[in-house]
DNA sequence: CGTAGATTTCAGAAAATTGTGAAATCTTAG
DNA sequence: CTAAGATTTCACAATTTTCTGAAATCTACG
């Protein structure tokens, strides 16, 4: 397999595998592109290689650097933004991760909740609070589980942790 | 907050989370219905609580049934089918697990497989070796993780692993 | 300032996903 | 076997998400 071809299936695959997770294909994409790029890419790079419009480019860049995957960098001398992706993997994990708890599962604990707040004395009721009850109960373990991992160093976690669980 | 205000919570919140993970909000509502559902409900059923139409229902359903999060169940003396949820969440969220693990990351490594094989000189083709063999390592790592998190039993989920960790 | 180059915004277009409902198919009691 | 009831399928409709491109805004140099 060539380069080219390489870098056309692993954008096409990153891309795939992000729409799977809620992320927006041209999003993974930029994302990959800028993974295997060894050098700083700017705006105009990014749409001719996805062929993509510059609003969209603009905008998905924009969200990358509010995930905390994509940062911006300022050549000296010119105008344009360029723009690096985090390489590290562990770092993009935990980017994620972070990302993702934030947005996704502290909301979801706070509707749980909430919802611990309904007290019925039916049959159905009480199937309801003990699935609220099991569901809350679930999701503030893994809260604080991601909260230690994402603390823990990569070292740590590809030692410690793998070598105590296999 | 009466039942049935939270009962509507629940599935709308379910439904929203859902959306964000690459599922479909009907299909993830479907499986909140079941989950505080303290019988097994049939299609008529559910059609009437989500206001959907049958082939949806019926097309989620299965979908459902695919994934393992929902079983059939018959009643004697009854033509119709019913369905019941898993309730057991660390059950549930194995059988998610399980299937995005399948589904999703397994292809994923085997793509990555194709593209090590891409052998290029160039500053280029370096970087983007350096980032497949880093994205493989990480996949593999979880891969093997995830193989051991979904044997383990829930007790030794919410004991050993927890205590460990925290 | 003025302006050229760069970025951002956003209304509407395009694409992708999901839902509908009626016809086809299957199932089983009689 | 047959027919009523149940399930499945799928072409098309509706909805949601994403993308485009041009106008508006921003920025920094002379």
């Amino acid at each position: 397999m060539t380069l080219d071809e390489g870098k056309q299936k692993f954008l096409q695959s990153w891309g795939a595998l992000g729409s799977s997770w809620g992320i927006n294909r041209t999003m993974a994409q930029i994302h990959a592109l800028l993974l295997i790029s060894p050098e700083a890419l700017s705006a105009d790079e990014i749409m001719a290689d996805l062929q993509i419009s510059r609003g969209n480019a603009n905008m998905n860049i924009r969200a990358l650097i509010d995930w905390g995957l994509v940062f911006k960098e300022l050549k000296p001398g010119e105008r344009k933004e360029f723009f690096i992706a985090e390489k590290d993997m562990w770092e993009v994990v935990k980017c994620i991760i972070t990302q993702r708890k934030k947005r996704e599962l502290e909301p979801m604990l706070k509707v749980l909740d909430e919802l611990s707040s309904v007290a019925d004395e039916s049959k159905e009721g009480e199937a309801f609070a003990e699935v609220i009850k099991d569901i809350k109960l679930f999701s503030s373990k893994a809260d604080s589980t991601l909260d230690t991992l994402t603390k823990a160093d990569s070292n740590w976690f590809v030692g410690t942790f793998m070598k105590m669980i296999r």
